[in-house]
Order: structure tokens, then C-alpha cells, then sequence
RNA sequence: GGCGAGGUUCCCGAGCGGUCAAAGGGGGUGGACUCAAGAUCCUCUGCGUAAAGCUUCGCAGGUUCGAAUCCUGCCCUCGCCA
């Protein structure tokens, strides 16, 4: 098992005991010696010594196999030396049961010091300092790296290339796959001593590809500089980088690193920036399916799709992955652009899920994405050939792009790029389909909404945006110009978007109702009344919103009332009764647009009947009729339950 | 081991105190169109009921008039690094 793969089970303690002692080279008492999962052979010796009362690994280990655990340290000075642990308690502390005058009550480094004092002293031991380094970057990489500008000569050593010979490059001329490419450059290995003038050879390890990415933003800043690495000018006034996205490695090795460097090169001079980097956005992992043995719990690769575990012969299941060639996993874009184009694996990966999500690579999503693609190619034709009529539902249609745009541009804003996606390429289509369904037939108002939604898609699907600006006879490419300003929704415009949805919001509801209706009626129902809630639970609706909107307590809400202009002795107990019934819980349920309507006091009288036309033929009844439930003459109490914006469903 | 992300309805995924039985997509269902298929459009997709109510957002508690959302503990998964 791989180092890595055994740390990562370090939870699952094993050991076995050798059967051997160590001796305590102070006390000279016997240790056993065990042999453990979870001591890291390649941390210093690969030996250590175990500290069960001090140590959590160690204390797991020893409870784990009732190994005694002797306390050594107590957290308070003068502490009971006897009291057993319950845990490991880690932290600095006074050493006890020591068994020496020398050592008793010490804390901290002097108590270290003197341990190993006492150890030098009797020739057991010494005092040495590990240092745990990064090798920042100057390490072994074969060709892919910025060369090494070292030269080894015979005579006079590792000598570095002078400065008027970088920058060194890297050699065309070199074959893979035989050990070290740079090494079968014979241009490049042999040189002269830059010193002594004698044969020498060119270093052939090089940096880590690191090092290029630790400054490349510095150089952008000034890319056609021949003279220098660039102007300190430039990169001042450029950096620091506004908005980093890259994958998670960066947040860890690459952030480092650059800013390191960054920081180095500000110490040498070069520029005065800090930071490299403001905002970095993690983007997530695209994975995908493998093989995967449940009681093995290893991920194997997609040749063992159908077979039994190679291990243990179980039969594998399938679980998400990280793409990976050894697991075969992979997907290869080139495949996909070949298959559905790029604008169609562009939109899948946007539309997927966020950036810093990540997502599983699945093929139907993709087929999904691929048949959005074909519907909007069309779509320019489509709309093109609606015909001349005007009507009410075109200023909606303006309405909801000015609204769309709007949606889009902060989403856009806020990195929220699948929003934008969606919006862009699902939610219009969806405004389209219900403005025709609402009997929008104008190609006039159809050109106006795709001159600015062109735009919309051009930013995800471009090659597409191009195809709908040729389509509508554009002589310069979308992608060369500029989209026209999209004026804000006018308060007119957003009246009618409210009616609308509050149209929406009915048409919905009654369709719930009318199978459940029709279930009593015992048939087709013909009619339905809509029955729009009394003034009087308008009025009270819009008292208690205004109230809790200035911050009123709900539960004092019923004081307040009682002395309302409406409320008077004939109707007060009803109104009492329903607040606690009914609207108490309502008034919070309502989300902010309603309340708005609400307060606004629409009109559902008038924007009901004025689409009662369109909710018939919507749910295929001979007629619809809107009353208030002043005005219903039935006798049946079914106005009882109308709400403001609900009205009562009656079918008949 | 250190650090990070996360567990949501059949699946993927949004939501991050009342708009939530929970957006959107996928899959599935029924219908329209069609000679037919495909594409497209519309409906439904927790149980239930002329609108109630009930159960549900990893598990267990807690805060609140109210929790998928906040707090505490636990379980599990994934990723990064050496």
C-alpha cells in the first residue's frame, strides 16, 4: 500500500508487538517495541517513540491495545502525578514520575533542555535540529521547465551561464522516452566553460514548471519587453491581479508560490507589489464514474466495468471520480466538440453547476444541452416569420427582456455564471413559448428581443450568437460589437409582469383543483368562478404587513388591530378570529413581490376578467367567471377560503 | 496526518430563518401535433384533500411564534498537500 493510501487510514490503528525491548537510555527500564500502521516510515528514522499519555495517535494506539499508559506530564504546577487520563493531554506541562531529582517539575524547553543535556552529557544522545523545507521549485524535472543556467566544468566547477547568454532555451531537438529528453540534445549539453573556455556540460535537470507560473502575470503586464523581465512601471500600475480562477491545486502549491516569488522580486526591486493575487475563485472537479469494490474500498479503472473485483471478486458498483487517466475515466473534449460542437460542451460544463462546485461528467446531460442548442439555432427563423399582429402580451414580451437582461447582467456580476447560463439559453425560451401560447404573433417585437438576446448568448455560445447576428443580417460579427443599452423595466412594464404572474399563479392553483373538482362533480367541469378575497382581508393583509414591515411584533399585531378604522363591533370578531385562524401564518408566507401587490393594492378583479378568455381555453372550460366574494350568490361558503391574490376555485 | 469542500425529494443540482413539498435540469407519466417516428409544445411526477392535513432536506438534540436554512454533538463522503 502506498504511503499516501496508509495515512489516509491512519484512523484504523493496527499493531502487532516485535516481541523485543527497547532500552530507556535514562532509566534503563525495558520498552516494548511494536510494529504500527500509522508511524510514517519515511519521517525521520522511521522509529519513534511512543508517548501514549501525550501523544492522541499514541494514546489511541496504546487504549486500542491496552498498552499501559504513564503519565509523564501534569497540565497544572504541582499537579496529582497519579490521575489517569481520560485523554491525551498534549499541551506543555510540569514532567512527573520521572524517577530523577534531575527532571521532576520542569516545563517546557528548559524541561526539553535538560532531557537532552542530561543525554548529551552521558554520550546517548544529541542535540539536532530538523528542518522541514520546501525545495521551492529548484528540483529534478525532465525537459517540461525553465532550464537550470548552470555549466559543470572539469576545472573550475558548477559555473553559472553569464548574463548576456539567457535566457537558456529549451532545445527542439531532443527524443522522449529514453531517460532525461536533455540529455539527447548534443547542441545543448556541449559548451564551452564559460570561464576557462575548456569543454564543459550544460546542467540538464530543470526547474519545476512552477517557477513559470510564479511571475508569467508579471511578465503579461509587459510581454513585448526584449530589454528585461518588465518595466516596473508597468507592473505596478497593472498588479495586482484583480480575480484569480484556477483549480483547487493553486489555492495550495501555486498560491504559494507566486506569492513568494512575487514577494522576492518586489525585495529585489523589480516592482512594489504585495500580493499577486486579490480574489481567487476555486473552480471544482469534473469527475465521472468508475469501478469501485465496496469492501475493498479501492477505485479501479473502467477495464473492470462488469467484472468481479480483482481483489476479492465481489461485484463492483460505479461511484464518481476524478478524471484520471490511470482509471481511464476520462472524457476527451475533442471528442465532444466533434460530436456537438464547442458552443454544446461549453454550455453543458456552464450549465452543469457553479464553478466552484465541480459536477459529474454525464453524457445525457450533455445530449440534454445538445438538444437546447438545436432548438435555439432555429430560433431567429422561427421568430422572423411571426406575423404583424399587435397586441397587449408584446409589452410584456419587451418587458420580461428588459427584465432578463437585467437578471442576467447580475448574474453575470456576481460569477454566478450558471444563472446566466440559465437565463440565457433556458428562461427566454421559456418567455417565448408563453408568448405565443398567450397569442404574441409580432415579428417586429420578435427582432427587438433578439437583438439584445444575441448578446445573452453570444457570451456562452458564441459561435451560435454569430449564426443568430447573420440571421438577422448583421454585417459586423457579435463578437466585433457592441450590444445596445437595455433600458430598466418602467413601473408600467412591471405592473404588467405582476398581472401576468399573478395570472400564472391562479391558472396553476385552479389546475391543481380541477381534477380533485372533477372528482366530485363526477365529470367534465364546464365553468369556473374565481372568487377574489373581500376588501376587508385586503384591508387587514395589507395593516399587518405594513405593520411587521416597520418592524412591529407579531404577537402585539392583534392589539393593534382591535382599533383598526375597519374593525368595527359587527364584523370584529370575525376579523379577530381569522387573523389567529388564518392570516397570522399567511402574512408571512407571502414573499416580497406579493406583498408589494398587495400593498399596491392590485386590482384581481380586473386583471382576472380581463384574461378570463385565456384561462378558459387554458383549462378547456366554457367559461370563466371573476366576482368579488361580496358579489358571489352562492350559498355554499366557498368564498370563505379566498385570499388576497388566491382567490376561491369554483368549478362547476 | 494537516487543510478544504460537502451530505437536499428517482438522479444531478439550487436554496442558506417565514415566498419551501423545496427553483432548474435529467429521467419518467399523460396529452397536443404527426400516416408514423423524431423534434417541439402543454400537464403531472412525497402521501393526501374542492384548496385541510400529514411525512420529508445525513443522524440526534437545541434556539425561535416559525428551521432544509442558525447553534451543539455525532456519522459519512469527496478533494488538496507531504
Amino acid at each position: 500500500m502506498a504511503e499516501f493510501d496508509r495515512i489516509k487510514n491512519m484512523n484504523k490503528k493496527q499493531g502487532v508487538p516485535l516481541g523485543k525491548n527497547a532500552i530507556h537510555p535514562l532509566t534503563g527500564e525495558k520498552i516494548p517495541i511494536w510494529s504500527g500502521n500509522f508511524v510514517i516510515a519515511s519521517y525521520g528514522t522511521g522509529a519513534v517513540m511512543a508517548v501514549p499519555a501525550h501523544d492522541e495517535r499514541d494514546f489511541e494506539f496504546a487504549k486500542k491495545f491496552s498498552i499501559p499508559i504513564r503519565r509523564a506530564l501534569v497540565m497544572s504546577e504541582n499537579g496529582d502525578s497519579t490521575a489517569e487520563l481520560t485523554k491525551a493531554e498534549t499541551d506543555y506541562g510540569w514532567m512527573v514520575n520521572t524517577g530523577s531529582e534531575k527532571f521532576e517539575g520542569l516545563y517546557g524547553d528548559v524541561a526539553k533542555s535538560a532531557v537532552i543535556e542530561e543525554l548529551v552529557t552521558l554520550g546517548k544522545g544529541e542535540r539536532k535540529l530538523n528542518w522541514k523545507i520546501r525545495p521551492w521549485l529548484i528540483s529534478r524535472q525532465r525537459y517540461w521547465g525553465t532550464p537550470i543556467p548552470i555549466i559543470h566544468c572539469d576545472e573550475c566547477g558548477a559555473v553559472p551561464v553569464p548574463e548576456q547568454d539567457l535566457p537558456v532555451e529549451l532545445p527542439r531537438d531532443v527524443v522522449f522516452g529514453q531517460g532525461n529528453p536533455l540529455e539527447t540534445s548534443h547542441e545543448f549539453i556541449h559548451v564551452k566553460c564559460p570561464k576557462c573556455d575548456k569543454d564543459a556540460r550544460r546542467e540538464t535537470d530543470t526547474m519545476d514548471t512552477f517557477v513559470d507560473s510564479s511571475w508569467y502575470f508579471l511578465r503579461y503586464t509587459d510581454a513585448q519587453n526584449n530589454n528585461e523581465c518588465f518595466s516596473k512601471e508597468l507592473a505596478n500600475q497593472w498588479m495586482n491581479v484583480d480575480f484569480y480562477c484556477g483549480g483547487i491545486e493553486h489555492a495550495q502549491m501555486h498560491l504559494i508560490y507566486a506569492r513568494f516569488w512575487t514577494k522576492a522580486l518586489r525585495d529585489l526591486g523589480l516592482h512594489n507589489v504585495d500580493e499577486p493575487f486579490n480574489e481567487l475563485l476555486c473552480q471544482g472537479m469534473v469527475n465521472k464514474a468508475a469501478p469501485w469494490c465496496e469492501s475493498c474500498g479501492i477505485t479501479l479503472s473502467v477495464d473492470h466495468i462488469g467484472k468481479p473485483c480483482p481483489q476479492c471478486s465481489d461485484s463492483l458498483s460505479m461511484r464518481s471520480a476524478k478524471m484520471s487517466k490511470s482509471l481511464g475515466n476520462t472524457v476527451s473534449p475533442e471528442d465532444m466538440i466533434e460530436l456537438y460542437g464547442a458552443d454544446t460542451v461549453r454550455l453543458f460544463i456552464l450549465f452543469a453547476a457553479n464553478p466552484t462546485a465541480g459536477m459529474d461528467w454525464s453524457d445525457t446531460a450533455l445530449e440534454a444541452n445538445y438538444r437546447v442548442m438545436l432548438q435555439l439555432r432555429t430560433m431567429p427563423e422561427t421568430i422572423l416569420n411571426w406575423g404583424n399582429d399587435n397586441s397587449e402580451i408584446d409589452n410584456w414580451l419587451i418587458a420580461r427582456l428588459k427584465q432578463r437582461v437585467a437578471e442576467f447582467n447580475q448574474a453575470m456580476d456576481t460569477y454566478d455564471l450558471r444563472r446566466a447560463v440559465e437565463i440565457s439559453h433556458y428562461e427566454l425560451i421559456k418567455d417565448i413559448n408563453w408568448y405565443t401560447r398567450r397569442g404574441g404573433n409580432n415579428s417586429t417585437v420578435g427582432r427587438t428581443i433578439l437583438e439584445s438576446w444575441t448578446y445573452l448568448i453570444s457570451v456562452s455560445t458564441p459561435h451560435l450568437a454569430e449564426e443568430w447576428g447573420r440571421c438577422l443580417g448583421w454585417q459586423q460579427m457579435v463578437s466585433a460589437s457592441q450590444m445596445k443599452n437595455v433600458e430598466p423595466v418602467t413601473s408600467a412594464e412591471e405592473n404588467l409582469l405582476d398581472y401576468e404572474f399573478t395570472m400564472r399563479n391562479v391558472l396553476e392553483n385552479a389546475r391543481k383543483v380541477k381534477t380533485i373538482a372533477q372528482k366530485h362533480l363526477g365529470g367534465e367541469a364546464q365553468s369556473l368562478t374565481l372568487i377574489v378575497a373581500p376588501e376587508w382581508k385586503n384591508q387587514l393583509s395589507r395593516a399587518a404587513i405594513t405593520y411587521l414591515n416597520d418592524g412591529g411584533n407579531v404577537k402585539q399585531f392583534i392589539q393593534v388591530l382591535k382599533e383598526m378604522d375597519f374593525v368595527n363591533e359587527s364584523n370584529k370578531g370575525e376579523i379577530l378570529a381569522y387573523w389567529n385562524k388564518r392570516m397570522l401564518s399567511q402574512v408571512f408566507k407571502w414573499d416580497d413581490k406579493s406583498k408589494s401587490l398587495i400593498l399596491d393594492e392590485i386590482n384581481e378583479l380586473k386583471v382576472l376578467s380581463d384574461r378570463a378568455e385565456f384561462i378558459a381555453a387554458e383549462l378547456n372550460l366554457g367559461e370563466v367567471v371573476v366576482v368579488t366574494a361580496e358579489n358571489y350568490p352562492g350559498d355554499d361558503g366557498r368564498e370563505n377560503s379566498a385570499l388576497p391574490l388566491n382567490p376561491s376555485i369554483v368549478f362547476a
